[in-house]
DNA sequence: TATTGTTATACTCTATAACTATA
DNA sequence: TATAGTTATAGAGTATAACAATA
């Protein structure tokens, strides 16, 4: 894959997919030592930095499956690195949370992350790196309509 | 997925990745009425464009298996849009060509692409959208300074 | 000996639906 | 009635490896 065809270069949905696998891929090679997969670094990355968040929270945030959330806390918690809780208010949900060693674990994926961006936005310039981070979170976020137009800009204030 | 849980909008992989989500969907939206998938297009995109293409070459722009560019391709010429010819040199390979009706049908996916790209960056001036998408392309294609930064591994004996 | 394409296999992910226990 | 989570299943995608024909 060192060449790069003409369509790719002119059809950004296309450039969006090839960028999505190089930065998991990449995420995934740091990741190696850790024995993680990337999603559960994700998961870890949301109740770390939210606290206790519900399977329902987590499958939003993470756009998979509620199936597959199961599958991937049962693996995640056979681990050790997560437990799940009674919900204080609601008895049908559970209550997601990081034990200390997914404590522990996610100081070392936010270590990961860091290695993996530094050297994924290396072809940038400072200032074109923050533009492009969040020029990506616009595009990904931006609000949508129920056709899936998304609207004009809504500027955070 | 209406909120928008701030790892997300800090980590730029995450960002990517839902970025990615959001163009595959819409463009699967707007090839629903030809009853095309995503790779599908893809294909009959680089055929069109680039004129015949050995599977290898395919294999390599879409980054996938060469074993799922075989069924891919079976289902496209099941279905008379492409067609394996004999490769003018290589009788090992064969050349992927359009059909017409590919060609024709290329005709619908390239103003499929049109309509995708202008919903997805209704959220861009034209002047950013430019420049998201040359962006985008830098840091999905940039030269392989990657390659030795891929390997961690330099074990001090 | 290496490469192109094919086949086969296993595993993961996605999508769907049914089910329970709560709300 | 609707929602949170579980379980089951089928289909698609990914990753490997073995293989035949050819380079």
């Amino acid at each position: 894959m060192n060449e790069t065809p003409a369509p790719q270069r002119s059809v950004l949905g296309l450039a969006l997919r090839h960028a999505h696998l190089r930065a998991a891929r990449f995420f995934a090679q740091e990741l190696e030592p850790l024995d993680l997969e990337n999603h559960h670094a994700g998961i870890l990355l949301h109740i770390c930095r939210l606290g206790m968040q519900t399977q329902r929270q987590l499958v939003d945030s993470m756009g998979v499956d509620k199936s597959m959330m199961v599958r991937t806390l049962d693996a995640l918690e056979a681990r050790g690195l997560v437990r799940r809780e009674a919900h204080p208010t609601d008895r049908r949900a559970h209550a997601i949370v990081a034990t200390n060693a997914g404590r522990a674990m996610f100081d070392q994926v936010a270590a990961a992350i860091r290695r993996t961006e530094e050297r994924m936005t290396a072809c940038f310039t400072p200032e074109e790196r923050e533009l492009f981070h969040s020029m990506v979170v616009r595009f990904a976020y931006a609000p949508a309509d129920e056709e899936g137009l998304i609207k004009p800009e809504t500027p955070r204030t």
